[in-house]
DNA sequence: TAAATATTTCGATATTATTCGAATTGTCGA
DNA sequence: TCGACAATTCGAATAATATCGAAATATTTA
């Protein structure tokens, strides 16, 4: 029937709740676009194109406490990598799952 | 920042969600699986591949109210389409929405 | 028309999610 | 080491979700 085990199918589940809040997903877009998937966009914000946790809540109207949650959630998910720089935690995207996700609905459509 | 509108997103985030759960997510790669995207697999199902409400739920362990309530929020959602052929109500994939799903992950990729 | 089959609606309950504010931890620079 | 900044943890309130079972609706067939 699918060609998708029980684990997997649970995993992308779990994707996809991490996706379903708006603003979760705004962060991941933000994450998407800012940086070339798998690294870093800037290790210092001074371009304006960063991806700490600060600047992902920003133009959110959600407080600091909330955006650690959310970002607590895609990284349980899966959909992305932390790591303490300084005073920041930067964040981005993990091209592996990108890349599954991708093919998740493209092959169907092949 | 995103090339999404404000309305996209939340367009998205309700499709994630539908999709967020297991069984909900079982349905609809049986339907993206077992049918032409746009068309039904088959209108009788004497072949063993059928896409009414009651083979979705199928293989699912769960009661035919819940799977009446978890097709719905796919229908909501706007992944799937309904339409009653006698006792039964067949279902499949929209397969404009299956585009721009391929399209969201697939386009910040290249 | 009555029985059988397919699906939905409704109400209830248990679990999970969203968000906040306060307090805490970690890091840097004066 | 102290103050400022960044982020997390914790507890609480409210809202949303998943699932069931019983009852209702729709359709076909005997």
């Amino acid at each position: 029937m699918s060609k998708y085990r029980d684990a997997q199918i649970k995993q992308f589940a779990e994707i996809f709740k991490a996706l379903s809040n708006p603003n979760r997903l705004r962060m991941f877009l933000h994450l998407v676009t800012c940086c070339v998937p798998g690294t870093v966009g800037s290790f210092d914000a001074k371009d304006g194109v960063s991806a700490c946790v600060g600047d992902l809540g920003r133009d959110l109207d959600i407080v600091p406490s909330t955006v650690s949650h959310h970002i607590k959630e895609l990284h349980r998910a899966g959909l992305i990598r932390m790591e303490r720089r300084g005073q920041k935690i930067e964040c981005w995207v993990d091209p592996v799952i990108l890349r599954g996700l991708s093919r998740f609905f493209d092959e169907p459509l092949t």
